[in-house]
RNA sequence: GGAGAGAUGUCCGAGUGGUUUAAGGAGCACGCCUGGAAAGCGUGUAUACGGGUCAAACCGUAUCGCGGGUUCGAAUCCCGCUCUCUCCGCCA
């Protein structure tokens, strides 16, 4: 959410920043909206301290025995007034709170300008790519592996999920325990372990509700309960709003959480891009990097956080790129947004496998998620994520770029510790 | 899933319709006292929103788990819900 102080002060100048990203905000109904809150809000307050002042009144005047029927007529009136008015104050302030939900953040100065992925700006390369030629995909290799199995997967559930086996389902699992590691003992976060199921409000919170419930998978209750429950579709949810209406001491920040969760995405299939393989599933892991600082840290922390995403693309030894994505390209509720992109010979191409983004306040407000400073001010922290990394795509990249000619697959370096001494996987 | 008890400020805890402007205690901060400290004494110590201001001071409103209701007036009475604890059942 937007800060409503700087949106009064000047609406003009916030449209013209969230145009950038093809934001039309409407300043007509903003302007309108405002109006008619802070009247109606003044009034309504005006009243209750009225009704507040003569209900004191009334008690004073009865315990000294005198007759309050006068005070109690003209509680009548404000009463009747009232009434109407905090009804309808109540009204405009969720259709406000509903129009200011759905405003998304402003860039940053210095975010390029653009409409979509092709005007992002690349800022960096690591690795040398392997050449596409004679490069099988992950799909492939896992199949002719024996295991990787869609068709298993389709008749446990259907389209876009997968089953692993056996040395595949190991690598799997050694990469989560290996990026666990290297973030929990290299790059000091705290390791958590948190609900795969959160409500409404913590949606809310780091904002994929109100404006993207469709990307979420909805739990169907038992009738009569009015629990408002989805699967996560990151752990960026349930992290993040451990900061929901709390006030942090000043000197425990920067706080530096990493968790793995698995992630649940229902639009995943909808745009039937990638449908061969496992880029893109309805079901899939991802080591969460999240850090909430204080608002003069975080353009730095940004820069770490996706250093400590690269480092592990680099102990492993995948090539990619960074990309700073361009205004109308990044998230909603993003104020700057580096993609780390892994090398994936058999596209020929890099994929995206980590989104690192600062948000600046803007989940903070909206979760009420503060700090005190030195001085004993209360402010507003920022908050920043990114996955470290995409479980699920960096064993298609392992697999894609440690492929040998004879199908098989070399374990890098880094996860044999994790794979007993394992040196490469065959098939059986 | 069943039965019962509970939820008040940073913490403990009082409070069954109106001087509650939430008692009292603890903690914390500052001051006095002291050579220094302890003790003692004094003062202060929630959040959100709105108004106000260069910024403050200050003013108003709301908040005693959450939501509704009764009333001129609700922490207090009524209804619904959530969570916690105890016991039983089930269960990894």
């Amino acid at each position: 959410m937007l800060d409503p102080k700087r949106l009064r002060a000047n609406p003009e100048a916030v449209a013209q920043q969230l145009l950038r990203r093809g934001f039309v905000f409407d300043t007509a109904r903003f302007v309108e909206l405002e109006a008619a809150r802070k009247q109606l809000q003044t009034q309504t307050e005006q009243l209750q301290a009225e009704r507040n002042a003569g209900s004191k009144r009334i008690g004073m005047a009865k315990s000294k025995g005198e007759d309050v029927s006068p005070i109690l007529a003209d509680m009548d009136r404000i009463k009747t007034q009232l009434g109407a008015n905090e009804q309808a104050l109540a009204t405009l302030q969720a259709d406000f709170e509903d129009f200011l939900l759905r405003i998304p953040n402003i860039p940053q100065d210095g975010v390029p300008d653009g409409r979509d992925e092709n005007d992002n700006v690349e800022l960096r390369r690591w690795g040398t790519p392997r050449p596409a030629a004679g490069a099988k995909d992950h799909a492939d290799l896992g199949e002719a592996l024996g295991q990787m199995d869609f068709a298993a997967a389709a008749k446990l559930t259907g389209a876009r999920f997968t089953v692993l086996r056996g040395a595949l389902a190991r690598m799997h699992r050694a990469l989560t325990q290996f990026m666990l590691d290297v973030h929990t003992q290299q790059h000091g976060y705290e390791e958590l372990y948190v609900p795969y199921i959160v409500n409404a409000a913590s949606l809310r919170g780091t904002g994929q509700l109100p404006k993207f419930g469709d990307d979420l998978f909805a739990l169907k209750m038992d009738a009569g309960s009015d629990a408002d429950w989805r699967l996560i579709p990151t752990a960026e949810v349930p992290v993040t709003n451990l900061l929901r209406d709390e006030i942090l001491a000043g000197e425990s920040l920067p706080r530096k959480w990493v968790a793995h969760t698995p992630c649940f995405r229902a639009e995943a299939g909808a745009a039937g891009r990638d449908t061969k393989g496992m880029i893109r599933q309805h079901q899939f892991e991802k080591v969460e990097l999240v850090q909430a600082v204080a608002p003069e840290h975080s353009a730095a922390a940004l820069e770490q956080l996706t250093g400590h995403a690269e480092a592990i693309l680099q102990k492993l030894g995948l090539p990619y790129r960074v990309m700073a994505l361009c205004a109308g390209d990044m998230g909603a509720t993003a104020a700057r947004t580096y993609d780390i992109e892994v090398w994936l010979p058999s596209q020929d191409r890099y994929r995206e496998i980590s989104s690192c983004s600062n948000f600046e306040d803007f989940q903070a407000r909206r979760m009420l998620g503060r700090y005190r400073t030195a001085a004993g001010k209360i402010e507003l922290l920022h908050t920043l994520n990114g996955s470290g990394l995409a479980v699920g795509r960096t064993l298609v990249a392992v697999l894609e770029n440690y492929q040998q000619a004879d199908g098989s697959i070399e374990i890098p370096e880094a996860l044999r510790p994790y794979m007993g001494g394992q040196t490469s996987i065959a098939s059986a």
